[in-house]
DNA sequence: AAGCTTTCCTGAACGC
DNA sequence: TGCGTTCAGGAAAGCT
């Protein structure tokens, strides 16, 4: 599932094809796809396309901005055949090149909105740090974790918090700290938030390096898959890499978390000094 | 305010 | 073989 990384990716590969050709129309094939979409002949030429959260943002000289959300299967197929479909498009973007951008989306959950560059977006206006920003600090995690009793991992899952994480970036995340997942985040003392930054930053930028985990669904935009998921240390392993014990595997918040039960056992009274 | 539950959706995997 | 069930999960809405 697209996470920050495979987000990353997709931008870092799309933005030499993408910028500057002539966006003519977003087409619809199933309802719900698109929202707010516009009636005008061009939609102008693409400007910048860039990444907030797992969010892609497009923008057009017509002061058009383009957002779209992949959620767990969503893909954006590049392509110069205007007559290439693909087995789940949900929509495609049609440039004056005759080239265009499919988006296919099996679960369906992904969405595009289109919206004038000066309108508030609310759920991008509601996004917390990016972790790979100067803001992603201890302080500020300190700060935040303070006032939550939650499991740290719904915790980092939470976007309003950190912008970009999901589920399998976190299990590794507290992995890579040896913090159990279940800890509340307000246990966490400052050596613990320390490694949580670090090690966020570590596995981010090592994840974009090789092109994001592709598990299932998750495909670049030539339609290859990832390099990352051969780097896992812990989601949907079945023994732990450190010691050899067999990998706990717990839900929390509706998610499935793989945890080490002896690497990750940080029950030690903790200082929140 | 924080945090919990429910909902959306399809295909793969599994059990009998 | 085939049918029914479970699971995968990001985000928003609704509720306490």
């Amino acid at each position: 599932m697209p996470e920050l990384p495979e987000v990353q990716t997709i931008i870092n590969e799309l933005s030499p094809i993408i910028i500057g050709k002539n966006l003519v129309k977003i087409e619809e094939f199933r309802k719900n796809t698109l929202i707010n979409q516009q009636n005008k002949s061009s939609l102008g030429q693409i400007k910048s396309i860039f990444r907030r959260g797992k969010y892609i943002i497009i923008t057009t000289e017509l002061k058009l901005q383009i957002i779209i959300h992949l959620r767990m299967t969503g893909k954006l197929i590049y392509t110069e055949n205007p007559t290439s479909s693909s087995s789940h498009m949900r929509a495609h973007l049609i440039f004056s090149d005759y080239t265009k951008l499919i988006f296919d989306d099996v679960r369906t959950f992904g969405q595009i909105t289109i919206a004038p560059l000066n309108q508030k977006i609310k759920s991008l206006e509601i996004l917390g740090v990016e972790p790979l920003s100067n803001n992603f600090s201890p302080d500020y995690l300190w700060q935040q974790f303070r006032k939550r009793k939650a499991p740290i991992k719904n915790i980092l899952l939470n976007q309003t918090i950190i912008a970009g994480l999901g589920n399998i970036y976190v299990n590794e995340i507290l992995f890579a700290c040896k913090i159990h997942p279940g800890v509340p985040a307000n246990n966490l003392n400052r050596e613990q938030i320390g490694a949580i930054v670090s090690n966020t930053v570590k596995i981010l930028k090592k994840a974009i390096i090789y092109n994001g985990t592709t598990i299932s669904d998750y495909k670049r935009v030539d339609n290859k898959g990832g390099e990352f998921q051969n780097f896992l240390k812990i989601y949907q392993k079945t023994r732990c890499p450190e010691c050899g014990n067999t990998v706990s595997r717990i839900k929390q918040a509706g998610r499935s978390t793989f945890f080490c039960l002896s690497c990750q056992n940080n029950t030690q009274k903790t200082l929140k000094s």
